[in-house]
DNA sequence: CAGTATCCAATCGGATACTG
DNA sequence: CAGTATCCGATTGGATACTG
């Protein structure tokens, strides 16, 4: 199975096969390094700090054919492409801003009871 | 790295703790299953279809350890757990909701893009 | 610049067997 | 009933080298 197959578990609920793709590693840092507009692979590259080359195209190509990301080639040499959120891709900031908003304001709560949880 | 520990690349974005969290292929399902209130070992296992034993001991640890869900032993023979969403773990469902509603809404977009790409 | 190809160590997770 | 322990095949993802 690759990025781009669906999980056989998916079935029990339609959604995971989106919480599958949120749930990358690097997909979510992907989306937000894009939410200021079009960026070279280079640029999110360096915006996304730590990925490495091959996750980088991996993750960029399943949000293509997931249809949230658009990609552009400009036939030049050096060669020139550019990722930019579709108009469904921008549609996920919303939720995925709520839940990173959730994320942000409870993770005091949450390192701390992890906390407790390794001391005993 | 078990399950409990934090990621290193978390630093890179703190909601990135939670995501991989969410991201895990059943930790999702296994809020879903708890919504309904507390629930049992055995109850649980057989709402969220397919998971086996060892995943729902797992990931019922990891929500425990993040405080989103409780445990409750009740000593009696045959043993008796029951697991339920804390109060911060509730408090999840209202983004998780809107990502999962995103997700439904949108399905039927992303796979239809998938199969385009799967075709070419 | 924007990739692709390959190798390989680490992790994941199902199956199975066992226990208080 | 509600786990734990162990084995092991499958998957993941970083590092490295190479290319149009």
């Amino acid at each position: 199975m690759t990025v781009l197959d669906v999980d056989p578990y998916a079935r029990a609920c339609p959604s995971r096969q989106l919480l599958d793709r949120i749930g990358d590693r690097w997909t979510v840092l992907v989306i937000n390094a894009l939410e200021d507009g079009p960026q070279r692979f280079s640029q999110i590259a360096r915006r996304v700090d730590g990925i490495s080359q091959k996750m980088l195209t991996q993750t960029l190509r399943a949000l293509e054919a997931d249809g949230l990301v658009e990609r552009t080639v400009y036939p030049e040499i050096p060669p020139h492409v550019e990722y930019e959120l579709s108009a469904l891709g921008r549609s996920l900031l919303e939720p995925l801003g709520a839940l990173i908003t959730w994320a942000v304001e409870n993770l005091g709560a949450v390192q701390s009871s992890r906390e407790r949880v390794a001391a005993s």
